[in-house]
RNA sequence: GCGGAUGUAGCUCAGCUGGUUAGAGCGCUGGAUUGUGGCUCCGGAGGCCGUGGGUUCAAAUCCCAUCAUUCGCCCCA
């Protein structure tokens, strides 16, 4: 019996052409947040399985989380996302941290979940923070910022939507405004949180079924659907347009559109699970229809240091998968044609192999990533497993080109060819490389 | 956890209702061509037909189980 080459269920390998792309993306998300300020950090993989305990969901921990005791008899859990640690680490330094604080970071976080489309478990996620800032400027930062990464890849404002909603203004709605109690409420999130999924006629049954004879009789319901029907901040409700959280989304929205941010509408089922958030909630959607579902999104959550003995920061962040993001270039052609690291590829033409090597290293010297192929095969097969290896330049190397000092530099995608010397060849080379 | 689909060469797959030594395309490899890839031609390697059991004179093919992959449901921090 052999063993398995497959790489544990819901992991991938990343082989040279994968991790090319893997780069790709962790370079973008690293340029636009450094274009914002924000500054990385990292963490380790692990955490004690109490900071993931916290808020009594505890079958997500021992259900969907890879977890363990140490030979320590600690209890342990891969990270399932970043934003416990990281208010871990705040926590611990709050005292001494230059607010506000900008920062990012690309975990690899890990899920225990049943497979399907755009779904491992194991990922890598972007997540952006901004802690210390109350007011709005907060979240039209974390926007923007989400806006540009999005940007960055190439991305239209016509292929995706940013889904705005304030949890406070739901909260409003179901407790005050309908008079649900706090059990009702929660049910009716989770239920909004799938009304999309589900048939109309279902989504009503279950509506009916959940609000209490006399709650029916105030109608409750038509004054629900008023509001979750709506898809304008103008259209609500006299009653709720008054609200404060209704005149900051809207103040916010104007302060997005005029960054040319076009893409924004107001959802009022928009509900980001049950978690942490505790005020405006962000999400973009992928606009075509063969990938129509939420990429990514994030809010508010000012209270989770308290959890560490903290006061309450301020907090505005959110979280990008790498998986769901390649899929959204893929779908969208997007995907960039990526070359090799490698620059040149050395042909050796004969026995020169001492020769070529210096070559190398003079090449190498000058800036240049260079590989050299000392199989002594024919140049046919040296040159294919350029191609192979998506190495954009070969460089052939043999008596004639030793006695010159003149290289036959060949492109591999043009076929075209040059002869220079070392030094001309070089800034060949450099010149494509420099291109954006 | 529930339901569907699929497991045959490195990859994509064909192999009808059971019948000799299991096939194709692509890829790999050698040559035509010991100094130049993609085109062409000729050769070669590579398979416990996912695994275990059963039915049968005979199983890649039928039955059962199991494992794996995959899509959907539940869930999704």
């Amino acid at each position: 019996m052999s063993l398995s080459t497959q790489p544990i269920k819901g992991a991938r390998d990343f082989y040279p052409e994968d991790m090319r792309l893997e780069k790709y993306i962790f370079a973008k998300w690293r340029e636009v947040n450094e274009r914002f300020g924000y500054e990385e950090y990292d963490a380790p993989i692990l955490e004690p399985t109490d900071l993931y305990l916290s808020k009594g969901n505890e079958e997500i921990v021992t259900e969907q989380t890879y977890s363990f005791e140490d030979r320590g008899g600690r209890k342990v859990t891969m990270r399932t996302e970043m934003t416990p640690t990281v208010s871990r680490m705040v926590a611990a330094r709050r005292q001494e941290l230059a607010y506000p604080l900008r920062w990012y970071s690309i975990p690899q976080c890990w899920r225990y979940e049943r497979m399907q489309r755009g779904r491992g478990r194991e990922f890598y996620q972007l997540n952006v923070d901004l802690f210390g800032i109350e007011g709005l400027q907060a979240e039209y930062e974390i926007i923007n910022n989400a806006d540009a990464v999005m940007q960055a890849f190439g991305a239209e404002r016509s292929m995706y939507t940013i889904k705005l909603n304030s949890r406070k203004l739901v909260d409003f709605v179901l407790k005050d405004w309908l008079g649900l109690d706090a059990t009702q409420a929660a049910t009716l999130t989770k239920l909004i949180d799938r009304m999309a999924k589900m048939e109309r006629g279902e989504f009503l049954g279950k509506l009916e079924a959940l609000f209490s004879p006399s709650q029916r009789e105030a109608g409750a319901q038509s004054q629900l659907q008023s509001f979750l029907e709506v898809s304008k901040l103008e259209a609500l409700p006299d009653e709720l347009k008054k609200r404060k959280e209704v005149a900051e989304l809207s103040a916010l929205m104007s302060m997005l559109a005029e960054d040319g941010i076009s893409n924004l509408v107001f959802d009022p089922s928009l509900m980001r699970g049950f978690d942490y958030y505790t005020d405006i909630v962000f999400e973009v959607f992928d606009n075509d229809p063969a990938n129509n579902r939420s990429m990514f999104g994030g809010g508010r959550y000012d209270g989770l240091l308290t959890l560490f003995g903290a006061e309450a920061l301020p907090v505005v962040g959110y979280g990008m998968g790498d998986i769901t993001l390649a899929n959204f270039l893929e779908t969208h052609g997007l995907l960039p044609s990526l070359d090799s690291e490698t620059s040149v590829y050395i042909v050796t033409i004969g026995s020169v192999e001492r020769e070529a090597q210096k070559v190398a290293k003079q090449l190498r010297d000058m800036g240049l990533d260079v590989a050299i192929d000392t199989t002594g095969r024919k140049p046919d097969k040296q040159i294919k497993a350029a191609v192979k290896k998506g190495i954009r330049y070969a460089m052939f190397v043999g008596e004639k080109e030793l006695a010159s000092g003149q290289f036959v530099m060949r492109d591999l995608q043009t076929s075209q060819e040059e002869t220079h010397g070392l030094e001309r060849l070089v800034s060949l080379v450099k010149d494509y490389r420099s291109r954006p």
